[in-house]
DNA sequence: CTCGCCATGTAATGAGTTACATGATTTA
DNA sequence: TAAATCATGTAACTCATTACATGGCGAG
């Protein structure tokens, strides 16, 4: 249901299913990743349902291009969503079910590797998400507290991808930390 | 996909779909939510896949149960997927997109109270959490570093939704701190 | 002329939710 | 006798991914 409202969203302006794939790679990914297959086919649904109109426009480069705005009622719903309660959808985890079950193997040094690996892939999201941070922080100087309306909520969301990662990297430590811990005390109890 | 593999690391002993379902709310739902039906949608196919064999039994108290175990193709796969890379899923936070298009109601007010509800919410799932950490640590003295490997590894997991909670509590407190100081020097400034 | 980007779509498949259907046994 | 718990399942629907199909335009 999300992706509806975070395409009404990114529809302040007029914009093609292709423009609207570039926004969710320059940032809405982080909090929700869509396929180009799925923007069409929501925008068609949005139309449908008369949220959008739709005009065929010539391009610059390449093919012509359908380009969507908000239509009243898709102001109105969008707006309803956004003075609702916070949604707090389900979440899942391979990687905490692997650890859960991972005692089966009974091989520290395995579950050790697995935590390793991980720190390694989440230290590169959260160098990624800083390097956004830092890039505009460089970019404006009224980073962060001084910006427009627009960036400002833009920028909150990116803070809450540092929060998590962060935390998700503490937590690998403290395990490995305490896996380690555990090896050390078996060798010692044997 | 994980949730097959997940039933498999729970069917360490054998179990019907309705024990599955019981176990999932006992703990496993905090980072892999799973309805009964699915449950039972899932545990057919693993059967027909080889991966589980199944029996008839009859119950204490209602109706026959249907109670799996795994076949040793299972196991196999499960140990595969254990030794495997961990597995980083997509992540979709319909609040965290709320948040990115609130700007557009240009009311500064309603996102202090979004904020105000949410960290209620998160709050409360946190306090659920510590919940279970203290009444497990109440009920084993060899809490947490102690523990037998399996509930060891499962207190890893609980750890993860704890630390993730506080990052998002952090947060929380963080955007509300700087919105409220936005508003403070929108006033002065007008 | 080929590769990469621009641009739109459909089809097949997978994973999950919600609603529905059925019925036994125990407890209040 | 009504409600809660035990117990299994199917059907319809939604959301999303992956694969496929098509083609224009510009740069090297």
């Amino acid at each position: 249901m999300s992706l509806e409202f975070i395409i009404l969203g990114l529809l302040r302006a007029p914009k093609s299913g292709y423009d609207l794939k570039a926004e969710f790679e320059a940032g809405v990914a982080n909090f929700w990743p869509a396929e180009l297959s799925q923007v069409y086919v929501t925008l068609k649904r949005l139309r449908r349902r008369g949220w959008l109109r739709d005009r065929v426009a010539a391009s610059a480069k390449g093919p012509a291009r359908r380009v969507y705005r908000r239509a009243p009622a898709g102001t109105k719903a969008l707006h309803a969503w956004l003075a609702g309660e916070p949604l707090i959808g389900d979440e899942r985890y391979s990687y905490a079910a692997q650890v859960y079950f991972l005692d089966e193997l009974a091989d520290a040094q395995l579950t050790l590797r697995f935590f390793t690996i991980l720190r390694q892939r989440l230290t590169e999201r959260y160098d990624a998400l800083r390097a956004i941070e830092q890039g505009w922080a460089k970019a404006s100087p009224e980073y962060p507290d001084r910006l427009p309306s627009e960036e400002f909520h833009q920028q909150l969301t990116l803070r809450l991808g540092l929060h998590t990662a962060a935390a998700r990297l503490m937590w690998c430590e403290e395990s490995i930390h305490r896996l380690r811990a555990r090896v050390g005390r078996r060798k010692k109890d044997a």
